[in-house]
DNA sequence: GTAGGGTTAG
C-alpha cells in the first residue's frame, strides 16, 4: 500500500490540531453541496472547489466526498483522492475507512480493492468497528479466499465483534463463498445463539447456489418450525431450489405461501416466480405472470425468453425478444444467449445467425458463450463441417466447451476421425475433466471399437473418475423421489420393475425397437435391452404409473440429456398409457402425447 | 454518521 505508518509519525499527527484555512461556513456549505450532488460532473466541480478552499485536509469533507462518490460510482475517483502519500494519517477516521470499504465490497470486480483498503486502515491503526467487519466479509465473500477468510474470522474473535448478528450472518455468507467453506459456514450458523430471517436466509441461499436444492428446502421447513418469517429474499432463494428440482408442486405451495403471508412481491420475486414455473414446466403459467407484471426488468424478460427456448417454442422467443426491444429495453448479453438457445432449439439457423451479427448493434461484442451457442446451433441443424470452421475463425479463443458441443455432434453426424482427434486434444488439455473421456469413448462405441473404448475406460478407472449417474426425479405428494438406472432401493421396487416389463411388452407391440447402439457397453443385445428399460427415466415412469390415477398428466426431471432410446420409448408410452409426460432433460423439455414429443425429435 | 441475505445464461 502507500505508506506505512510509523508511531511517531501517528502520535505527531494525532496531537496536532488539523490546519484552518477556512471557516465553519466554508466547511458547512461544501458538506451540504456534497449532500446535494448527484452527478460526476459536479462531484469534479466539488474536488476543485474543495481544494481551491483549503479543505482537503478536513476530515469531515474527506468522508463526505468518499460517501458522495461512492452513491455515484466513483469511489476510485475518490480515493485516489482521498489517499494521497503524504497526507496526514490523522484524517482517517474508522467511517471514511467503512465508507470506501463498503463502496468496493459492493462493486462487483473491485472487491479486492475493500480489502486493500481494511489492510491501509489497520496499518493506519485505525481500530475497525462493528460496521467494518460486514462489509469487509462481503468482499472476502466476493473472492472466495478461505484463508483469508478464516483470517479475518480470526480478527473479529480477537476483536470481540462475534457475537454481533450483522457480523454473524456475514461470517456465514463468507464461508459460502469458497466451495470448500460449506461445513464451516454450516459450524458458524450452528453455533449461533440467535438467528433472523437473513441467517436462514444465507444458509438456504448457499445450498440452492451449490445445487444442494434438498438441503435448501429442509432447511426451509426448519426455519418455519423455528418459527421465523420469512421474507421476499429468503422466497427467491426456495423458489430456486424449487427450479432446480422441477417440483413444480411445491414451488406452486411456495407461491401460495407467499401470497398467504403477505410477503412483498418485488420484481426479482416475480422474476423468480416466472423462472420456476417455465423450468418446472408450466410455460404458460410464466407467461401469464409475466404479462401481469407492472414494472420488468431485464431478467424477467430473459426468464421468459429461456423458458420458451427450453419449450421449443422458439418463434414465439423471437417474438417476444423484437417485443422487449420495441419497448425499449435495451438487451444485455445474457438475454442474447437465451435468444440464441432458442434459435437453435428450434432450428431457426438463420435467424440465429442474424441475431448473432445483431448484438454489435447494441455495443455488445460476442462472448465465448454466444459463440458457444452459434456452434450448437450449427451442430443440432447438422452443418458439423460449418460449425467447425466457425470454430476455427472465431474471436476469441475456444473454449472445451465449444470443442465438447462439436466433439459430440461429430458423433451423432459419423465424422469419427474428427471427434476422435478432438477428444483427444481435448484429453490431452485437460487431464482431469470427466466428459472429455466419456465422449471419446462413446466415439469409440459408435464406431464399435470395444477394444479402444475399454482402454479409455481403464484409464479413467486409473485415474479415479467416474461418469456422472443419470438420474430422474419425479415428485409425489409433496415428496420428491429421485432414481438413477438399475435402482433397487425403493420399498416398491419389484412393482416397479413388473411394471417397466409391461411397459416394454405393450410399447413393443405398438412397434418400439429398442435403439440397442445407444447402450454404450460391449455386452450382447439382450442385456443391452436389460440396461435400457432400467434406465432412470422408465423407473420414474413405472413408479408414476403405479401410483398416480390414470390420465394424470406426470412430470420427471433427468439430470442429464435423454438418450435417444428413452425418447422413442416414452413418446410410445405416452400413448399406450394415454398419459401426458413432461421431462425435463439438462436442456430442455420434452411433451409426450399420443406418441408424439413437442420437440419433434430434436433435441 | 455507518451493517447483513436474493433473480436471468450452453
Amino acid at each position: 500500500m502507500r505508506w506505512p505508518v510509523t508511531k511517531s509519525k501517528l502520535l505527531r499527527a494525532t496531537t496536532r490540531a488539523p490546519a484552518v484555512g477556512y471557516t465553519r461556513a466554508v466547511e458547512q456549505s461544501c458538506l451540504s453541496l456534497l449532500d446535494a450532488c448527484n452527478k460526476f460532473s459536479k462531484l469534479t466541480q466539488l474536488h476543485s472547489r474543495i481544494i481551491k478552499s483549503g479543505l482537503q485536509n478536513n476530515r469531515l469533507v474527506l468522508t463526505k466526498f468518499a460517501a458522495t462518490a461512492s452513491a455515484l460510482c466513483a469511489i476510485d475517483y475518490a480515493s485516489t483522492f482521498i489517499f494521497l502519500p503524504e497526507s496526514d494519517p490523522y484524517l482517517y477516521d474508522v467511517f471514511l475507512f467503512n465508507t470506501v470499504i463498503r463502496a468496493y465490497a459492493q462493486t462487483s470486480d473491485l472487491k479486492s480493492k475493500a480489502l486493500c483498503n481494511y489492510n491501509l486502515m489497520l496499518r493506519c491503526s485505525v481500530l475497525p468497528n462493528k460496521y467494518t467487519y460486514p462489509f469487509v466479509l462481503k468482499a472476502c465473500a466476493g473472492i472466495g479466499d478461505l484463508r483469508l477468510g478464516k483470517s479475518i474470522h480470526g480478527s473479529v474473535l480477537k476483536l470481540g465483534f462475534h457475537d454481533d448478528l450483522y457480523v454473524q450472518n456475514t461470517m456465514v455468507h463468507m464461508y459460502w463463498g469458497n466451495s470448500d467453506g460449506v461445513e464451516l459456514a454450516r459450524k458458524v450458523f450452528d453455533e449461533m445463539p440467535k438467528f433472523d430471517s437473513v441467517s436462514w436466509t444465507v444458509m438456504i441461499s448457499g445450498y440452492a447456489r451449490l445445487g444442494m436444492s434438498h438441503d435448501a428446502i429442509g432447511l426451509f421447513r426448519e426455519m418455519q418450525i423455528a418459527g421465523v418469517c420469512a421474507d421476499e429474499i429468503t422466497m427467491v432463494s426456495v423458489l430456486s431450489a424449487c427450479t432446480d428440482l422441477g417440483a413444480l408442486e411445491l414451488g406452486k405451495w411456495v407461491e401460495f405461501y407467499i401470497g398467504k403471508q403477505r410477503i412483498q412481491k418485488k420484481v426479482e420475486l416475480w422474476n423468480a416466480l416466472i423462472d420456476m414455473y417455465a423450468k418446472c414446466g408450466d410455460i404458460d403459467k410464466a407467461i401469464e405472470l409475466f404479462r401481469s407484471m407492472n414494472d420488468r426488468s431485464i431478467v424477467s424478460w430473459t426468464s421468459v425468453i429461456v423458458g420458451l427456448a427450453m419449450h421449443g417454442r422458439g418463434i414465439e422467443a423471437v417474438a417476444l425478444f423484437e417485443e422487449m426491444v420495441g419497448s425499449g429495453v435495451v438487451p444485455d448479453d445474457v438475454v442474447f444467449i437465451g435468444l440464441l438457445s432458442a434459435c437453435s432449439h428450434s432450428g431457426l439457423v438463420e435467424k440465429g445467425k442474424q441475431y448473432f451479427d445483431f448484438m454489435r448493434t447494441f455495443g455488445l461484442v460476442p462472448k465465448i458463450e454466444h459463440c458457444g451457442c452459434m456452434v450448437d446451433l450449427l451442430c443440432r441443424a447438422g452443418l458439423v463441417k460449418e460449425a467447425f470452421e466457425f470454430i476455427q475463425d472465431m474471436p476469441i479463443e475456444p473454449n472445451p466447451v465449444v470443442w465438447r458441443t462439436l466433439v459430440n455432434a461429430c458423433g451423432a453426424q459419423g465424422l469419427m476421425k474428427l471427434g476422435e482427434k478432438i477428444s483427444r486434444q481435448l484429453i490431452k488439455n485437460q487431464p482431469l475433466h470427466e466428459s472429455n473421456y466419456v465422449l471419446l469413448s462413446n466415439i469409440y462405441a459408435k464406431m464399435l471399437n470395444w477394444g479402444k473404448k475399454t482402454n479409455v475406460r481403464e484409464v479413467m478407472d486409473k485415474k479415479g473418475m467416474r461418469k456422472i449417474p443419470g438420474s430422474t426425479m419425479i415428485e409425489l405428494d409433496n415428496q420428491i423421489y429421485e432414481f438413477v438406472a438399475g435402482d433397487r432401493s425403493h420399498e416398491q421396487c419389484e412393482e416397479m420393475y413388473q411394471m417397466v416389463e409391461e411397459m416394454g411388452r405393450k410399447i413393443k407391440n405398438a412397434g418400439y425397437l429398442p435403439a440397442t447402439s445407444e447402450v454404450m457397453l460391449d455386452i450382447n443385445d439382450e442385456d443391452k435391452e436389460d440396461a435400457l428399460y432400467h434406465h432412470s427415466e422408465k423407473l420414474a415412469i413405472a413408479f408414476a404409473l403405479l401410483n398416480t390415477p390414470p390420465e394424470t398428466p406426470i412430470r420427471i426431471v433427468k439430470n442429464l440429456r435423454v438418450c435417444k432410446d428413452c425418447h422413442a420409448a416414452i413418446k410410445l408410452i405416452s400413448k399406450v398409457y394415454n398419459r401426458e409426460i413432461v421431462m425435463r432433460d439438462r436442456n430442455r423439455f420434452h411433451l409426450f402425447k399420443d406418441g408424439f414429443c413437442s420437440c419433434r425429435d430434436f433435441w
